[in-house]
DNA sequence: CCATATATGTCGTCG
DNA sequence: CGACGACGTATATGG
């Protein structure tokens, strides 16, 4: 059998019985495969937050690691979710069982975890597929263009930030928290350095600015450290914080282009 | 047909021959059903940054509106995606056709769009099933406990955050951003109210830093603003800085229960 | 487990 | 379209 030589399966149940679809779930769910479910359905969730969504026609996915998702038809990101490290479970509602229903069969999943403890619940009353993947993934996402890749570029060539910087640590502990870089000028004054993959706004330099007081605190009275934030660009008024608080600004990208 | 009482419809292929699939995905795409198909792929990403992942088994779904996800069986986020407002496209490679291929057949998905740049495309060697969900969903989330909430929690009882305050503005400009309560003490002092449905830390602080800076200096020389946080706990650091700056903090949370 | 910061964050809103 | 801040943000890392 093809599938067993790759170790690819999907068992497929189209308009099935919401009996059928109950079982073809949990079994999928032990079977450690990814299940999704396409129906009609209300979900509701309580945890951190708490919501309800009224019946409509949705996408549900659940993963082996414990995650579940719910998708509508718009939107990069799911209507409602559970993240990784919940206990699914499924099981059929039967006419007059449900305290909430109104006498109908539903097929309800609930994924459940503590710390916090939060309980997503997702009812069908129509189920239109199941299906359950399974398959292998070994590899790893490489990505590029990241902050780190930014810190990689100026440890490897300090003077893209100013010739005479000298880089003496990375995550560096403050009171404040760990600095991105931290290191010396040319004139050996302290020099803080805050690093963004992308466009920073004030949120950014407030950051740097804790960085710098608390090291000024640290090393002594009169310590006069130099804050640097380093980034493609800055907004208006993220540029106006830098020069009200003394600090600087370097333009500088992830990667060389 | 039940299919069409409900409007909802699903086609579904399992193992289909790749220009079967092809046909399929291209097919859903045009109908603005909800796409999803499951096999073996590669995918990259160039964009904001880039990112390239060898073969391994995914679930992919394409929405009408044009997101793409793509998804492993671990973690609650997408390994790839792009957001709405993509252009989906599909084709078949023949053999040899693929620049950048080894000659094998392929099914390739991309998804596009500009401002910015960025381009999604996956590639295909073996397809387990396309799916096409037609539904309808009308229904919005209803969600509670959100900052909003907490908002309204204290302008309909401004006494839980002390006697005498009185709110004035919700979303009040000031050169640094807009606060989320702007009102007065009993004393007549300006207070300035930013408020977190959790657990906050040292950002938020920098925030009503900022706010409160910003009013001084609009207000004139001698403006005393009190900066007041409202959420339902502080971090060590973040209660340290509070002090340090001369702000203030009440714990309340978003909803009563 | 909590605290902190990053992210191709996404998403809404407003200028 | 850019800026700004909220989000049930998720996720990684360190204490």
């Amino acid at each position: 059998m093809t599938d067993s030589e790759y170790g690819q399966r999907t068992e497929t149940l189209e308009r099935p019985a919401l009996e059928a679809a109950c079982d073809a779930i949990a079994d999928g769910i032990e079977r450690e495969a990814l299940v999704t479910v396409f129906g009609r359905c209300t979900v509701d969730y309580e945890g951190r937050a708490s919501s309800v969504l009224e019946a409509g026609d949705r996408h549900v996915m659940l993963k082996p690691d414990g995650a579940a998702l719910v998708h509508t038809d718009e939107g990069q990101q799911p209507v409602n979710w559970q993240p990784p490290g919940c206990v699914h479970d499924v099981f059929c509602n039967h006419d007059g069982d449900d305290a909430d229903g109104d006498g109908a069969e539903t097929l309800v999943i609930e994924s459940v975890r503590s710390t916090p403890d939060e309980r997503l619940r997702v009812r069908f009353q129509d189920v239109l597929q199941v299906s359950a993947f399974s398959g292998t993934d070994e590899t790893e996402l490489a990505l590029s263009g990241t902050e780190e890749d930014l810190r990689q570029r100026i440890l490897e060539e300090p003077t893209l930030l100013e010739t005479g910087f000298r880089p003496l640590a990375t995550e560096r502990e403050t009171a404040a928290g760990a600095v991105d870089i931290y290191g010396e000028d040319a004139a050996g004054r302290t020099v803080v350095v805050e690093l963004k993959r992308r466009r920073v706004g004030p949120d950014a330099v407030g950051q740097l600015r804790r960085y710098v007081d608390a090291l000024e605190r640290d090393l002594h009275a009169d310590a006069d450290v130099r804050g640097i934030l380093v980034a493609p660009s800055v907004t208006d008024r993220a540029d106006r914080l830098l020069a009200d608080h003394g600090l600087e600004f370097i333009a500088l990208e992830p990667t060389s282009e």
